[in-house]
DNA sequence: ACCGTGATGTTCT
DNA sequence: GAACATCACGGTG
């Protein structure tokens, strides 16, 4: 049921285009919760400007350079983590965000951690989903071939491409269509 | 429904 | 010291 890594080694827009539809999960010591992937980005490392990648190998960075199927976490505006996934064979740092899921398993659990009740604003954004799957920085560079994060296959939905979101810094990549959404979904909030 | 704003910690200049 | 791949809240319409 579980992606191979050879899902992973191809490129970052294969990869974000065809995780919409999948189902991503934690199985934590708390419990199992999971979330259909409907919305997603991709980050082309060296020839994207919007990429934490772009200029080059950090401390922070460095996952993207090892091969593809491992989590790339980041702290954001001090408060949310947001979840990714690397892309790509070793030396091609290109990974996706998850944007938003579609709450699956544990569902209970996951408005526990959020400390929200209503369904469609548990998973529809990267730090709600991260703190609903209860992803952390210690999730950096965890193994998505492992046990307690995995990605395996659940729906086929109609896939649109879009602009990115919050990437106006990024000069003629922030109009890139590298964005990718369950068509009509609900719980995406920016259309 | 749509603004505006404050909260907060890492990373990179 | 700024910028940041965000969210929740409170205000106004």
């Amino acid at each position: 049921m579980k992606l191979p890594r050879e899902f992973y080694l191809r490129d970052g827009l294969t990869v974000a285009r065809e995780l919409i539809g999948k189902k991503i999960v934690t199985n934590l010591p708390e419990g199992l919760t999971s979330g259909i992937i409907v919305e997603t980005e991709a980050y082309m490392g060296a020839i994207d400007a919007a990429a934490h990648s772009y200029r080059g190998k950090t401390e922070r960075t460095k996952i993207f350079y090892g091969a593809g199927g491992f989590v790339y976490v980041y702290l954001i505006y001090g408060m949310y983590i947001c979840t990714n996934v690397v892309a790509n064979v070793e030396n091609v740092p290109e990974g996706v965000l998850i944007r938003a899921l579609q709450p699956a398993d544990g569902v209970e659990l996951m408005k526990r951690r959020r400390g929200k009740n209503n369904l469609r604003e548990l998973c529809s954004g990267p730090g709600k989903l991260s703190q609903a799957l209860g992803i952390t920085k210690n999730f950096y560079g965890a193994d998505l071939c492992g046990e307690e994060i995995f990605i395996e296959p659940a729906e086929n939905f109609k896939v649109t491409a879009t602009k990115r979101i919050n990437v106006d810094y990024a000069g003629e990549a922030a109009d890139y269509p590298w964005r990718f959404v369950a068509e009509g979904n609900k719980f995406i909030l920016t259309t």
